[in-house]
DNA sequence: GATGAATGAGTATTCATTCAT
DNA sequence: GATGAATGAATACTCATTCAT
């Protein structure tokens, strides 16, 4: 069991990888198994499904994005910086984005799809509890948090994942999030300083 | 020639409505034809590829829907109706999201990818006039339109694509469009009389 | 009548060129009208059917060679000359080798195939005119010419066909045409003159 | 592993009866799986394609072939008698030729010519050495052996492969031989013993 | 735990040919 | 003479999944 279990992270790990930089649709069974060096039996032991490999592999993912994102929660940081941290730890992490990321962006729909509302699942809660220390603090105030915390992160998905933005982008952002959490302008003009600016196609 | 293009338009519109309903991956070419009545022959006489199909059947959805936006911009209705009525207009009609709604979401998530930055394409430009015209009239004050306006319909999206939102993201959803738009709070109250409610899930 | 007749020979022309550079089984039908400017019916006005076409286009080729070979029966050179100026005669010309010859090779064996036949008919009465020229000039002496001139055509079509041959491949071939022929040592030797040489692959 | 590659021996056997008896174009991979009884996906199992397939059914062929000429090598009989048996070796076995044989030449040209060169490139080597033997025991004389053996395969397969010769394409055939490899003329009539004449259609 | 041989439904695409206008 | 819309049989190949050993 201790050894079963370890053999599927291996597994899992390497479709994670393979489905991020091929996409899901374009990694068959076959192309796992032989990077896994396994057997086709061996890998229908540990998965019932490709697609339910596809889930396993998107909660290992968010689990993951979860864990780090506690780290900062419970952080000694200021607010605003958690924000702007916690958001980024949901992004997929530039290596990933970049090994064939063209492809990528037009093929893995579906992974990407699939991930989405498990990802606001995730990442909303603990958004809200960041954004309440915010208005506790008296940074922040507004009602309604968890809607207006998932527009952020739609609106940052929008942006930041297809990698292609410009300054203005970013600029609109900051003003969005500023308003969107009722903080005064300035609040979040440090955002502009984490990001390398590109320009959108 | 007329005959032809009648033909083609015929045969688009079967393929649009059988994407939409069961998704593109999940309509093969043979059902196209059946559902036609033509051999598949004449299917690759009109199209390319099945994806060239696709191609083609979202071109004629977003001309469509632009179309429809056109008329909206030069209606004579306060701006802030224009803005809602053009976002709208971009949303899939309510009867082809619901026929079999539920598949289509899970399923077609390609389709609805492919579309999304063409429809941005198409909309940015309508709904950047039509703020200007808001700033004309002292109604809105802001900069970076085209930004803001994608960010709206990027949030748009998000809540009314998929059908389940409740009051409170209609009412950050206002929020939000006012001011990211620099209009007075209020503004966009109407919005809220146009929508049938519905629970997140 | 007229017109009609150059029209085909312009069509005969263009699925000869097409046929020869992309192969037969790689030129469909649509390539050919696409090429001539004419319509799928206006093509099944002229031929019977694609393979016909290429009957057509085997005779119309042969035709031209055996022109051009009749043209050399009667010049005024000296028989070994004849002899070695007819088998090039029949072979397709350098241009037509080698714009696309490689692929052509590969994938051309059907009209290769099929023109074989036709050629060795055409050329082998030629060729056996001017051997027992050569007898009577008492240059040759041999039986059975029509068997060993086409002998001497199979064995140049393995050899200079292909395009890869080295010097003692020519060395063998003039040999062989003596010998087989009954002429001296040194008759054909000027065959050496007229090829360069290449290496085979 | 044992039976996987006895499976796969079955199936290279049945693909190389279908192949000759029908011709490669002619037999659909459905025709394979059908008269072998297995499915679509067992055969794509063993086999990475049909193209190659052919290429493996070939290969096979002249192992075989090889086999046979290397027994005829090394058996204690003439070497005029060696030459002869050697190159019927590597001509189709009768049976195979005939089962539809009509059909076959016309239309299984691809296969035909996929065969030549590695054919070739398996008798050269075999003929050369025997041709050796030959000069050795003073029986042949000659330079540039391994061209000479060349023609001499290239001639037979055209006379003989047709299967339609006559009296005199063997006289002539037999008459260069014996000047191709410098032999005293009569050294091979024995040939003549060999063959059914046939009558060149 | 692990193997790998076997499955078979599913799919897009090609192309020579016909025929009413 | 010429058109081009319509045909439909044919075909190679993919791939997730199963199961006896």
């Amino acid at each position: 069991m201790r050894k079963g279990e370890k053999r599927k992270q291996e597994l899992l790990t390497i479709a994670y990888r393979m489905f991020i930089t091929r996409g899901y649709e374009n990694t068959s069974v076959d192309d796992i198994i032989e990077e896994a060096g396994i057997a086709k039996g061996t890998y229908y032991y540990y998965f019932e499904s490709k697609e339910q490999t596809l889930e396993e592999v998107i909660d290992m993912m968010i689990k993951a994005e979860t864990e780090a994102a506690k780290q900062i929660l419970s952080a000694s940081i200021p607010v605003p910086q958690k924000i702007a941290a916690i958001i980024s730890s949901f992004r997929p992490s530039p290596e990933e984005q970049s090994i064939e990321g063209a492809l990528m962006q037009t093929e893995n729909t579906l992974m990407h799809d699939k991930t989405k509302e498990k990802l606001y699942a995730a990442a909303v809660p603990l958004l809200t509890e960041v954004v309440k220390e915010g208005i506790k603090e008296g940074i922040f105030s507004c009602n309604n948090i968890p809607e207006r915390v998932r527009m952020l992160l739609v609106v940052s998905g929008d942006i930041f994942d297809e990698g292609r933005f410009t300054g203005r982008d970013v600029d609109v952002f900051i003003d969005m999030t500023e308003k969107l959490l009722g903080a005064e302008a300035g609040t979040m003009d440090f955002v502009r300083g984490l990001i390398r600016k590109q320009k959108r196609k």
